[in-house]
DNA sequence: TATGGTTACCTTACGTCGTAAGGCAGTACG
DNA sequence: CGTACTGCCTTACGACGTAAGGTAACCATA
């Protein structure tokens, strides 16, 4: 023992990590710079050698708790693979789900970020790759992204978000550097140039949230119904 | 002209008509103690004689806006009275969702409140008796309400936690003082004291949120694995 | 008309936050 | 043997929420 001069001697990855279990323990609103490094046994300062500042901890952060959720998704993946589209969307939400309960802070914080972390695009991707290898067209995964909502990640802010108020980042991520996307995240890109292309009107680019929100709330109206009518649980087939 | 001296004297209605205003223009983050004083001719520790402090400001904020949504829903209920349950719930929640749009920091704010608001209540008493009125059990209706999470108002992370992660609030609100409750909030007082009486297992509480997630998670799978077999839009019928 | 209390606003000040600016030891390499 | 760089530290600034207490206007009562 003999806990002076630091051993191990700090790191992004040590930072992140200590910050994952602080904000675990006490919540996200005692997660300031000041206490992190109290807690990594150094001083405030010190932490803006590993990390670019509040922002920047908290988008680290959100990639930890994705990169977290990727690894629970293999984790129960790789027992059975090639299950059908819905197991394998199942798993991926269940796992999702699992780890936002560690990490009670995780939703709010993804649906506070300013500009979405790449990690969660990629989570989508995996997504909509399941849904296409399951005979889905690109149209409906589209809806189905929205229509998941706050089922995959825990927060859905943007549902209602235009996105991003202004036409920017998302349509700006899709158009200007769609090319750069495609092969980090090739299902996820090839769903909007589809989508993108089968616009009747371009002007409204190519996701009009007040369709996908209609969509999504006529398909929950379907199932309520349809489960009233036959009095109890889903599984219709 | 004549700026000086307060001819409207300040009140709780008047900081939150302004806070909300300063909140649209630019953005929470700017609605900060002396900001929102200033914005009013006056000094900060001023609005402390009419709101408690900020949290409570936070507070009115989302009672002022569930207040407009419910406003909106009146406003086009009115037109068409004894309409069947599924346009009444449409109206509901597209009326939510354009009150959000106008205010788009409203869906996180109600998400970070640490107590949920009671016209938060209100708003989901008048969900459940709509569907009660349509022939939906208590349990279906309960179901439905996890269902629609961020539909209904645009924010969903209490999905994922259970029951403000120790049993309180919403358990205490509903055991405590569910009589108190029930002239205010009748059909979700009887739908609590349903669900709580058919509890097979009471030492869980009378809400399983695993259980919903997945209800809800199979609700949307079926629903697009149809539309799938289909081809394209819901509507069964 | 004088007086004491209440109301509504203000001034000052404290502790906490994120972080800019710069200091100062070690280590690495010419 | 410098000397430049790295990694941590100290100090300080402005903005935040708000506790404590001051002051001026009003208003009922004597």
């Amino acid at each position: 023992m003999g806990t002076k001069s630091p051993r191990v001697p700090l790191s992004r990855e040590r930072a992140l990590a200590t910050a994952v279990a602080l904000a675990d323990a006490e919540g996200i609103q005692a997660l300031t710079m000041r206490r992190l490094a109290a807690e990594l046994g150094v001083e405030a300062m010190s932490l803006y050698y590993h990390l670019p500042g509040k922002e920047g901890l908290l988008d680290g952060l959100a990639d930890t708790v994705l990169g977290e959720i990727e690894a629970a998704v293999r984790r129960t993946g790789t027992i059975g693979v090639d299950e059908d589209w819905r197991t394998r969307l199942r798993q991926r939400f269940l796992s999702a789900r699992e780890v936002m309960l560690r990490h009670p802070w995780a939703p709010a914080l993804l649906g506070s970020r300013p500009t979405i972390p790449a990690s969660v695009y990629t989570y989508y991707d995996g997504i909509v790759a399941t849904m296409i290898g399951g005979g889905f067209s690109y149209r409906l995964a589209h809806r189905a992204v929205h229509a998941f909502g706050s089922l995959a990640l825990g927060f859905a802010q943007e549902i209602f978000r235009p996105a991003s108020a202004g036409g920017q980042t998302d349509v700006e991520v899709a158009e200007a550097d769609l090319a750069a996307m495609a092969e980090a995240l090739p299902s996820l890109a090839a769903m909007i140039a589809t989508e993108a292309h089968a616009m009747s009107d371009p002007t409204l680019g190519w996701c009009d949230s007040q369709v996908e929100f209609e969509f999504t709330l006529d398909l929950l109206l379907d199932g309520l119904e349809r489960a009233r009518d036959r009095g109890a649980s889903p599984h219709s087939r």
